[in-house]
DNA sequence: AATTTGACGACCG
DNA sequence: TCGGTCGCCAAAT
C-alpha cells in the first residue's frame, strides 16, 4: 500500500471522476483515519497535486477560501450546480 | 509539554 | 437558511 494515509487520501482523490464529487467525510470514512480534518489538513499540504475541487463540503458547498476557483473548475467538469452549491443527491461520488 | 489551529461534520435553536 | 456549539485528531506554535 503506502507508507501513510496521505498517498491513501490522494489516490482516492485521482479517482473522482469528473463530474462527480466526494465529501470529507466519505474519504475519512473509507480509509478509516480519525475524522475528516485530517482529510482536509492532507489536502491543504498536498492537494496542489489532485484534483482538490471534487472534494466538497458535506453540504455541498465547496472548499473554504477559494469558493471561485473550485465554482469554476467543477462548472468546467460539468458538475451539477445549483447557484453556488454542489447537487450532492447527483454528483456524489461513492470511492472505493 | 500545553495550547491553538484547521481545505470538517453533526446537532440545535 | 444562518449562526453557534461540541467532537474529532494531527500539525503548528
Amino acid at each position: 500500500m503506502d507508507e501513510g494515509y496521505v498517498e491513501l487520501v490522494l489516490s482516492i482523490v485521482e479517482q473522482i471522476p469528473p463530474g462527480k464529487v466526494a465529501t470529507y467525510g466519505d474519504i475519512a470514512e473509507l480509509i478509516g483515519i480519525g475524522g475528516p480534518r485530517q482529510v482536509g489538513r492532507v489536502m491543504s499540504v498536498h492537494g496542489g497535486a489532485v484534483p482538490w475541487w471534487r472534494v466538497v463540503r458535506s453540504n455541498g458547498r465547496p472548499v473554504r477560501g477559494i469558493e471561485p476557483r473550485a465554482l469554476e473548475l467543477l462548472r468546467r467538469d460539468g458538475t451539477p450546480l445549483r447557484h453556488d452549491r454542489v447537487d450532492l443527491g447527483v454528483a456524489r461520488y461513492h470511492p472505493g
